[in-house]
DNA sequence: ATGGTGGCCCGGCCA
C-alpha cells in the first residue's frame, strides 16, 4: 500500500501536476494540502477519471485539505472535534484500506513573537488529543501532511539561516514529538536513519531547490504495525522541477497491514 | 535589489 502526502500550493493551479504524478507514482492514497478550493470547486470528476475516489475539506480561498484514494474511502471526518480549534480547513481522516488516515496542514506559525505561534502550537496538541479520543496507536493510522515543523537540524538546509525563526524552535519540536508520543514513527526518519539534508520543501525564492536550500517539513507518521511493514520510502524531488511546481513535493512510503 | 517568488484575485495577504 502506497500511501503519499503532497502540500500542492492550490490544486486548481496544480492539477495537471497532480495528475502527471498520480499516472507515474500510482499511490493508493494521496492526502493533499492546501488545495485552495472551497468544496464545490474539488475536481472529484478529474480523480475518479484515474481511478479514486476523494474526500475534500476546504472553504475557498485558504488551506484546503483532502484525501485521494483508490482502496477505499470511509468514514470521513473533518475537523479537530471542537468548534474552533480547526483554523480553517486544516484536517480531515477517513478509512482507506483498512488504514485510518489524516491529512493534516499544520499552521505556519508566522513568527515566535506572532499570536499565531502559541497558536500552531495548541492546534499541535489539539491534534494528539484528537488521536486520544478517536484513535488506538495499536491500529493501522497514518498522519500525513505539512507539519511546518522540521524535526531535527539535520532537516533544514543551514540552521544558521533559522535562528529565531518558527519551524526548528524548541517548542514546535516538542509539540511535534508529544504528538509522535502518542504512538507515531517518522516513517520516512525510520527508512534513512543516516541522511541529513533530504528535504521536501524549498522556497520558490532565490532559486533554493538548484541550491539545495530546502527543509523536510512534510511527513508521514505511522504507527508501529505500518512502520514495522514499511518496505520503501521516497522523497520525490522530481515533481519539484518542471513547469509550475509546488514549492512542495511529494512524500510517499509503501507499507502493509499484513 | 532594504527585495526575493508564487498563489489567491486585483491591493494586499499569506506562505
Amino acid at each position: 500500500m502506497r500511501i503519499a502526502t503532497w502540500n500542492v500550493n492550490s490544486l486548481t493551479a496544480r492539477l495537471g501536476r497532480v495528475e502527471e504524478w498520480i499516472r507515474y507514482a500510482r499511490p493508493d492514497v494521496l492526502c493533499l494540502q492546501e488545495t485552495k478550493q472551497a468544496d464545490a470547486a474539488f475536481p472529484h470528476g478529474a480523480f475518479a477519471a484515474l481511478g479514486y475516489e476523494t474526500a475534500h475539506h476546504g472553504d475557498g480561498r485558504w488551506n484546503g485539505v483532502a484525501i485521494i484514494s483508490r482502496v477505499g474511502i470511509d468514514n470521513v471526518a473533518t475537523g479537530l472535534g471542537s468548534a474552533d480549534d480547526d483554523q480553517g480547513t486544516r484536517v480531515i481522516a477517513a478509512d482507506c484500506g483498512g488504514v485510518r488516515i489524516l491529512s493534516v496542514y499544520v499552521p505556519n506559525g508566522r513568527a515566535l513573537d506572532d499570536p499565531h505561534y502559541p497558536a500552531k502550537l495548541a492546534w499541535l496538541a489539539r491534534l494528539r488529543e484528537l488521536l486520544d479520543e478517536t484513535s488506538d496507536p495499536s491500529q493501522p493510522l497514518a498522519v500525513c501532511g505539512d507539519f511546518n515543523v522540521a524535526p531535527e537540524d539535520r532537516d533544514v538546509w543551514d540552521l544558521s539561516q533559522f535562528e529565531g525563526m518558527t519551524h526548528v524552535s524548541q517548542p514546535e519540536r516538542a509539540a511535534l514529538a508529544d504528538l509522535e508520543s502518542w504512538g507515531l514513527v517518522d516513517a520516512f526518519r525510520r527508512r534513512y536513519p543516516d541522511d541529513d539534508k533530504l528535504f521536501s520543501w524549498w522556497d520558490y525564492r532565490g532559486g533554493s531547490f538548484h541550491r539545495h536550500r530546502g527543509m523536510r517539513i512534510d511527513l508521514i507518521l505511522v504507527t508501529e504495525v505500518l512502520a514495522g511493514n514499511t518496505s520503501y520510502a521516497l522523497i520525490d524531488r522530481q515533481a519539484r522541477k518542471g513547469e509550475k511546481p509546488s514549492d512542495h513535493t511529494p512524500v510517499f512510503i509503501d507499507t502493509s497491514i499484513d
